[in-house]
Order: C-alpha cells, then structure tokens, then sequence
DNA sequence: ATTGGCACTCGGAGTGTTAGAGTGCCAAAT
DNA sequence: ATTTGGCACTCTAACACTCCGAGTGCCAAT
C-alpha cells in the first residue's frame, strides 16, 4: 500500500475540513486535491486511516473528519508554514514600533495576535527573574498607613499598603526609607525570599541587642520602631512575591463565540476556565516542557477538561531561554494550523526582539 | 376597566416568562396567580396592554412575552425587593473581612457579585479625584531611559518608561526628582493638565532666556538638559490622565454564555463590546446620569446596538456623592430583576462601608 | 365589566417519502 | 499486489403532509 499517499489523503481531509467544516468524502478529495487516483482507492485508504483511528465518521454515511490524534499528524508533518501576508508583516512591525511601555505594548501584542488569528490571544508577562532591585519607595498615606512601593532595573512597579501600627511622620518616613533601601536596593529579586523576613522576626523575638535597645525611644522620637520595620519588610517580600507571579492578559475573546458553534453547549466551561488565571497558568507551564520552538496542544491532549474541543499553539518569547514567557493562541481544534502556527511564530520573534531592544 | 388588574397581569406575564422562558397565555396566568378572573378577562386585559406596547406575542397563537416597555413598567413599579437569603448576606460580609487591598477587593467583590446574580458583573475603580501628588520617584534603568512613578495621596501609583536624548547618572536623577517633586508635589491632579507640558513646550521652542541658555552646559556637566525635563513634565502629565482614566474589572463571562441561548448569535458582539472598556465605561457613565440610587437600562434604551437584548442594572458605590465610581450587572433582559437589583444594591451598600472605613 | 362559548389561526410534533451522498466490498484490470 | 469500476446498502437531511392543541379574538349573554 502506498504510505505517502494515505498521509496526502489525511491531508486532504483535514484542510477540507477546516475550510468547510463538513465531513469529506472520498469523491470530494479526488475533485479537490489533484491525486492520480480513483475515490475507490481513497476509500481504501480511509478504510485504513480511520482503523488505525486518524479520523472518524459521524454517521454511518457521512464523509469522514479528523479525529485529535488524525490533527496531530497533520501538526507534527507540516512542512511549509504559511507566511504572513504583506499587511500582516506590516501590522506587526507597526507594533513594534509603538511605544514601548510594557503593559501597553503587551495589551497591542495580544489584541494584535487576536486579530491576526481570529482566535482568542494569550499573552504571559514576561518573567525577569534576573531582574535587581532598584529603589523602594515608601510614601505615607493617611496616618498609621503607608505605601510601599517596588521598583526594579526591569521597570517593574509593584506596590502595596502597609497598615502600621504607629504613626510614622516624614522624618521617620525618611529614615525608613533609607534604611530599606540600604537593606534591597541592587539585590536580586531571585534572593529575596520569605526566610528573610523570618528571620527578622526571630531576631526580634530573641531580642537582637544592636537595634531594640532603641525600638520604643525611637518610636517616641518618631524614629521608626522595630515592629514597623519588620511590617514593610514583610512587604518588600510579599511585593517580590508579586513580581514572580505570573499574569496573562487575554483578547479575542468574541472570535470564540464567531466560531462558537463548534463548541455547542461547551462555551460556558471554556469562558469559565479563561476567569481563572491559574488554569491558563497551568497550561502554557505545561506546554513550555515541550521545549519546543513551537508546542501546539490539541483537544484532549489538554489535561484541562473545558479544552477538550479545543487547540492551543503557544510559543517562547522574550529573550533569553530560561524565562518562561509565553505567548499562546487559543481556538477550536478544527482551526487553521498553518496559519496560526507562523503567526505565533512571526509574533513571538518580533516581539522577542522589540523586547530586546527596551 | 380594572386598571390595577392590568398592572397585575403584566407583573404575572413578567413573572411567569422570567421563570419559564416560554410566552405565557391566558389560562396559565389564571392557573399560577390567584386572580379571581375567568381566562377571557385576562386576555381582554391583554389585548389592551399589547395595544399599549408592553407585550407582544411571538406568533398569532402563542402566549405573550413582555416587550422592553413591559419590563420597564414591571420594573419601575417593584415595590419589594427580594431580600437577600442569609448565606448571600454572609458572603457579602465576609468579602468585607477579607485583606483590604484595593485591588483585590473590587476583584472580590466583581466576583461575588456575577456569582450572586447569575450574571456578567462589572465594577468600575473608584475615581479619587480630589487626591494630590504625594511623590514623583524618577528611577534610572538603562542609559537614557528612566521610569517615572507617579503616587497620590490616595495610594494610587502609575508609571511610565521615558526615554530621554541624553544619559542621566545618579546625580542627575536626583536632581531632576527633586526639582519635579518641587513643582508638582502636593499638588491636586485635577489641577495638572495637559496645558502644563504645552506651556513648556512654547516656553523651550520660544528659548525663554532663564533656563535655555544653561541647557547644554548642564548636561555636559551631568545636570538635566531641558528637554529632558519637558519630557519628563510630560511623563507626569500622562501620568496624571492615566489616574484619571477609569478602568473596569468583569466577571462572569461564562454567565453569558450559560444563559446565553436567549441571544444566540448576538453573543458575538456583546463579547466584542466587553474588551472596548471604553464602551463599558460610556454605558456606565450615562447610566450615572440618572442621579438614581439604582438604574436600570432595559433592551434597546442601551444605546449601543450590542446591548439591544440586554439589560444592565447600575448603582453607585463608594464614599461620597460626585465620586462617580459605579458597580453593575448586565444580562439578558429576561433576567430576574428584583433579586438581580437587591444584589446590585447590596453589594453596592456593603461595599461603599467597606472603603469609608479603609 | 365579566364571562362562557365558539370559530379561527398557526406553530410544532409526528410520519412518510425521497434524493443523494457516501460507504464497503468484490471481481476485474493493470 | 495494487488499483479500479461497479453495485448494493445505509443513512441523513429535506420536504411534504397531517394533525393536535394552545391560544387568540370576538360576540352574545349575564
């Protein structure tokens, strides 16, 4: 039997498929797709495809349509992406060049990638876990309230209220500052952990002689007291805290529902699982284990329950290996690959770059 | 002609097709709602409430369903609202406990919110327009790029990434932070507008004589050129309009999509509507203007087109009048009105002590 | 003003029929 | 050994038709 042929014909079925969405027959192939041969053989050859469970038929006389595993194969055997048009080259070097505030070069990537793809987006904020602390500012609020807030080489903010159990005035506020600042300023977020305001409570507790011998003076005095200090150390962690956790903004969602009667009934459970941020989390850590250049998740391949109709194509961005961003689209698993594949592939490496060079 | 009557049979049409999703005819009225009428009567009653619009029959032998008009009799005349079950009172309480970070609460409470309703959730962030300019903090990142962080008196923080002509070190970044936070500290946000950064931009084009003449000098010597001070001027003022631009966090979407058979292919754009914050915040604005303690937009008096088969049901939230800060619930205007506004108003209650008191 | 009665309308559900798309298999052809 | 044409078979989707019942509007009677 001829093997090349029979992964035409899967071909054949998949790309008809997704343009139609309709079962393919075997005549239908042999009109579309210039094979030299008759639909009885292609009969065959489906025969042969659906046993070893590459597609499937929804009725007894129906054409056929692939199954996730019959995606796959196609996936994993494509050979030519699709290039992008010249307008879409253009969209996204337009992007490039915007502004390059991160939030909001972040928010054009992802609306851009919707657009691109008429699917829903994802996009992970960048992880800079080599990222140094740079300042932190601590600036009061009302009274016994202050802000504390973050700021790293990378151009991270992060901030947070501290609730204080004494008032603090300027000068106090001044030398906390300074103090703080002594203390993180220029060390890496990575080394920054929890332990480290533990152990300022344990010396507090133990009654470390060099600073509590003036806590309740300096209190008086409106010098800060050890207590405060340990409060906005506590905050300074839970900030760094902040900055490792992983965001991911989203767009497009209204292609879903354009091509939402793929799912039927299914679309709530979907929506559902794009409110929980850590779902989505989940699924591109999963997929950045590929370590592939490109990792496309199809149907049940996608632990997650509400994705069993669906497809994800994620790739890498950012730019060193190691930082786990990732920038991913998502849509029904009858989609376009080809197409979707390069332009997450084009909008990664742009993005990559523009990254680069802020 | 009984005019109260007709007023009840409206009240049991709205009642009866909320709860079954089927229009609703003369003997099932009299069936479900102890009126002491003969079925004949009802619809002599009905005849005349279609004639003056509040309801419509689908095909010439179905029961009624109510038109836009006929929930917003229904709603206008709610004299009791269905009080809240005491589980929802606890939820709603303890939302309140929880860790008063800003952020986290509106997201909270969005959250309880959709899951009380049944429904898409909106809150928008309070406005603090009354609040001052506590800090400006200028951080260096790579050469000739800094961050500018904006903090108000009210906790709010903003920044934005600069990049500058000219290489800044230490030195000068100090005194550029503090010459700016010389001239804006203390000072309302309301206060600063766009017209700031344009008078200096005349100012430097025009070569005002003070400052001008020390501009190339300055940076030699590592001082702020004046350009890099316009540009930060500018940084603040953008700033300061981010402060004011108003956001909006959402919740159950997948609400949408459960309930969603009542719209069928108009999920699409209501999807679409839901990423334009911009169409959101209009739609809450102009619901603000009703200067009522809770508004409601029925069906097409939405003036977005998307909304035509959806309502939205709006109230004011935090401290004081003037502060324009709204939460609100959108659904299909089949929706159960009395309970859905009791949530809105409860929330909206629970949450305004919440933030009076943090 | 209300009511019972009655004729009328019409949508939806059920049934039967049909056309056609598609299949599987077999025997002939290459 | 593979390919092919032919053929019988199986379903589904579409259409036509019928029929029931829910619901209405109107009218005459109360």
């Amino acid at each position: 039997m001829n093997d090349s042929r029979r992964a035409q014909v899967l071909r054949a079925i998949v790309e008809d498929f997704v343009a139609t969405n309709e079962p393919v027959g075997s005549k239908a192939i042999v009109q579309r797709h210039t094979l030299g041969v008759s639909p009885a053989t292609i009969r065959n050859d489906m025969a042969q495809l659906e046993a070893e469970g590459y597609i499937a038929q929804p009725h007894t006389s129906a054409g056929r349509i692939p199954t996730d595993l019959g995606y796959r194969m196609f996936v994993d055997r494509i050979d030519e992406f699709k290039p992008l048009s010249q307008a879409e080259r253009r969209a996204i070097l337009q992007l490039v060049d915007g502004e390059s505030d991160l939030d909001g070069m972040l928010d054009r990537t992802v609306r851009l990638l919707a657009g691109l793809t008429h699917q829903v987006a994802l996009i992970q904020y960048p992880m800079v876990s080599q990222a140094k602390v740079k300042h932190i500012e601590v600036v009061g609020l009302a009274a016994g309230r202050v802000l504390v807030v973050l700021i790293t080489d990378a151009g991270q903010v992060e901030q947070k209220i501290v609730v204080l159990a004494e008032a603090v005035d300027e000068d106090g506020l001044a030398r906390i500052r300074e103090r703080i600042n002594a203390e993180y300023a220029g060390r890496r977020l990575s080394r920054i952990d929890a332990r480290t305001s533990e152990q300022t409570d344990a010396e507090a507790a133990a009654g470390t002689p060099s600073n509590t011998e003036a806590t309740s003076e300096d209190s008086a005095a409106g010098g800060p007291a050890e207590a405060t200090i340990t409060r906005i150390r506590d905050a300074v962690t839970d900030l760094v805290a902040a900055t490792r956790e992983e965001r991911i903004i989203m767009a497009g969602t209204a292609n879903l529902a354009r091509s939402g009667h793929e799912f039927g009934e299914q679309m709530a459970p979907i929506l559902e699982a794009f409110e929980e941020q850590v779902v989505l989390l989940k699924l591109l850590t999963s997929m950045a284990e590929d370590h592939a250049e490109i990792s496309v998740r199809i149907g049940r391949e996608n632990t997650h329950e509400s994705f069993s109709s669906t497809s994800v194509v994620a790739a890498e961005y950012g730019r060193v290996a190691g930082s786990s961003a990732r920038l991913a689209v998502l849509g029904p698993t009858r989609m376009d690959y080809p197409t979707t594949i390069s332009a997450v592939r084009a909008v990664a490496k742009y993005v990559s770059s523009a990254l680069d060079r802020g």
